[in-house]
DNA sequence: TTAAAAATCACCATTAGTGGTGATTTTTAA
DNA sequence: TTAAAAATCACCACTAATGGTGATTTTTAA
């Protein structure tokens, strides 16, 4: 028995899967979430077998939830659902431990070979992934540490909720902060927050 | 009988919708598209009574294709499902001729109330927009102080920056942040600052 | 194996933004 | 004309972010 934890910003997404996977008897729906956070939660409330999780999501993203789930529960595989088109994402995932990654335009169908794969064989890529294999042309090379705050600070977290969530200091969290001011040379009090707004998925 | 007709760019979105509405005997689905251009090829070949579209869409966005679809058939209702909840887009829907708006949190049992309201009052409206407008647009009033400096905050500009460029006293200028905080319950260091990047285009 | 990079943390000082309170002047609308 | 709203400014205290400096441990790659 596969048991499955939904984490997705479109409710109606949730809802159809919810309704597709209902009739196949290997696969149980345990939990949902609308944000990231939420996903941390029921993850650790539920356990489940896989997640599959949207990567753009509200308060804490899927790549950074991934990272933490794949830290508590290293058995627990990860897909990623993805409503865009970034194919920088996908390195981001594999990294922070994901299994499997699925793109927007995916029948409900794939989504499902999708999971059923992943608990087989253990993991799942698009077919369309392989294609995309384009690097984005910064000259800044941030650390997986550096992205993960940054994405955190463009979520309006504070240094010390950043230091919560990854379970680490919060001066450690300022020493990342100074070091990617430092590495794009941004200058100013609240200027990194500003600059992961409006960037923070140049480096997803 | 409503003949529906939905663009959507998220195929599982597109399936989840029909394994819903399949089980109506009021709704029928009679065409579906990925793109602006096919849907309006669609809506000519099949006259939907309704037509559920996304926003955000390849070659041809929802707002143009709204605004063909009710040139050409001005008796069929389109319903806006957006993936955003952007202000902005549920004006420019409106003025497309759009009857309804749905936000990207709603349920799928929203979407199905949705259609059947539209198609019997002829207009729906997702209620978190009424709150959301309501609150932003009507509810909290600006004044024309306030705007300009929320804007400016938004660009990133220091309380002195703003104070310099106004010709006005800082002190004066973080009255103003204040008072705005205030009208918006907004609380946190840097909040004003993501608030006003994120919702500059409300007040423009 | 070893050197480099990354990640960790602890200090210090400074400053910008927030929260609160209170006040004066100017503009707007009834 | 007069009351309300808007705009102006000045205090206080507090906190979070920055800037700097320096250090240790862990991971990665050569």
């Amino acid at each position: 028995m596969i048991t499955l934890v939904i984490a997705e910003d479109h409710q109606a997404l949730i809802d159809g899967l919810k309704l597709f996977l209902k009739n196949e008897p290997d696969i149980l729906i345990v939990g949902e979430a609308n944000d990231g956070e939420a996903l941390i939660d029921i993850v650790k409330s539920k356990r489940p077998t896989i997640v599959l999780t949207d990567i753009r999501m509200p308060k804490c993203d899927g790549i950074v939830a991934t990272k933490i789930i794949k830290d508590l529960f290293p058995d627990t595989k990860v897909i990623a659902f993805s409503m865009f088109d970034q194919a920088e994402a996908i390195d981001q995932m594999k990294k922070s431990g994901a299994s499997g990654y699925i793109l927007k335009n995916a029948s409900l169908q794939t989504v499902l070979e999708a999971i059923r794969q992943v608990d087989k064989h253990g993991s799942y890529y698009d077919d369309n992934i392989i294609s995309h294999h384009h690097y984005t042309k910064e000259t800044v090379i941030l650390s997986s540490r550096e992205k993960e705050i940054l994405r955190l600070v463009a979520d309006g977290k504070s240094s010390q909720e950043i230091a919560d969530i990854l379970f680490i200091g919060k001066s450690t969290v300022d020493s990342h902060r100074k070091n990617i001011i430092k590495k794009f040379n941004i200058n100013g009090k609240s200027e990194l927050m500003r600059f992961a707004m409006e960037r923070k998925y140049d480096f997803l």
